[in-house]
DNA sequence: GATGTATGGATTGAGCGTCGTCCCATCTTT
DNA sequence: AAAGATGGGACGACGCTCAATCCATACATC
């Protein structure tokens, strides 16, 4: 079994990941290419082919890293206070994550699966994942809400976070959310949580 | 001045748009190219750079065309009820002509500008012209605040929205919203509206 | 009025550089 | 020798450009 290589496989994986990543978050998706990266890792376009079926799945492994370092990120949140004040700093931690890196966040919103092919399972997974230090934070407010209540909260928190950090990144969308996109985090959160109060409280 | 043309300058970019928004609608923005658009309207592909500056300015040309209608539907929500009832009809509407048109709405969310090139300013008020019907259906409710107070609430409104929709659109991002995004849509604006309400009434 | 001709915008389509991807000859280690 | 790793040319499609061509009009001539 010859090999060729002064890399073995996941060395070369590693190489060609972090080299994709520099690209992206210098110049986005549109500075990305097969050929640019094999440049940069000093390899031929096709040796990519032997690492990764193809360039979207190469993407999808840089979004994954991405996801995961923003996890990471929530998971330092530090849990003392009120838990408004806990969901308050979570949000703020996420909105303040896609704000260091908007060239990678902007990857997240713009790049599409060709048709046809479908988003892994992992990735699925991964994705749903970032919900859970939400629902975690909601829970001691939601004594009185039955289970599909409390779900339906996250999601809508979750939703409502992604839709100012979206606005605040992808500035095509936003003549208006730009500036302040905190303030319209700490509004958004407190106020829904605050009206989550009065539900039950009639 | 010779004119060789059955169709008149201001035809061909109507045939031109019509006939991209149809691929967009059908196949989504990666089904989307000159040589594609020019078969269908019976030209060559060169034909279109003297109608656009390029692809960017067609594909921003369909995109404000689909705000126009956006704007025409929401225009169309009838004005009785609440106010709250009547926010949560402004957001149904919006949600459904998204879902209506899911492939023209996911070109909204993935196409961006290559860098350099500037979005047009009628373009950025278009988009902020979105905001006045959710701000006149507001502020019956909101005699108590101040105008930033009343601009903050529309912002957030907008963005909350705008997260819910683009989960629902966007299949990558949602393995979460994907379902019930009218459940979410109405949660959020009750939720966020009772939270309003609270906040000058302690 | 009929005919010819010059004008100049409209249109074409080959061509440039780039892209993702494929594939096979080649290299290198076992 | 065997077999996996690698290089790099090739293919079709892409956005976009531009010199060449076309043809409806405007004018000149008869």
């Amino acid at each position: 079994m010859g090999r060729r290589s002064i890399h073995t496989s996941d060395e070369l994986r590693e190489l060609i990941v972090q080299a994709a990543t520099d690209i992206v978050d210098h110049d986005g998706l549109s500075g990305l290419s097969a050929r640019e990266i094999a440049k940069r890792v000093n390899y031929s376009p096709g040796t990519l082919y032997n690492v990764f079926d193809n360039l979207d799945d190469l993407v999808l492994t840089i979004e994954a890293r991405l996801l995961d370092r923003l996890a990471e990120r929530l998971d330092l949140v530090e849990s003392g206070g009120t838990p408004q004040h806990r969901l308050c700093r979570l949000a703020d931690a996420y909105l303040a994550f896609t704000q260091e890196n908007p060239k990678l966040w902007n990857l997240l919103l713009e790049h599409r699966m060709p048709t046809g092919r479908e988003i892994p399972d992992w990735y699925r997974a991964k994705l749903g994942s970032l919900l859970t230090p939400l629902t975690d934070a909601l829970t001691p407010l939601l004594d009185s809400f039955d289970a599909q209540e409390k779900e339906q909260a996250a999601r809508t928190l979750w939703a409502g976070l992604h839709g100012i950090t979206s606005l605040s990144t992808a500035d095509k969308l936003s003549p208006i959310a730009n500036h302040a996109a905190g303030q319209t985090v700490d509004d958004f959160v407190t106020t829904y949580i605050s009206g989550l109060k009065n539900r039950h409280a009639n």
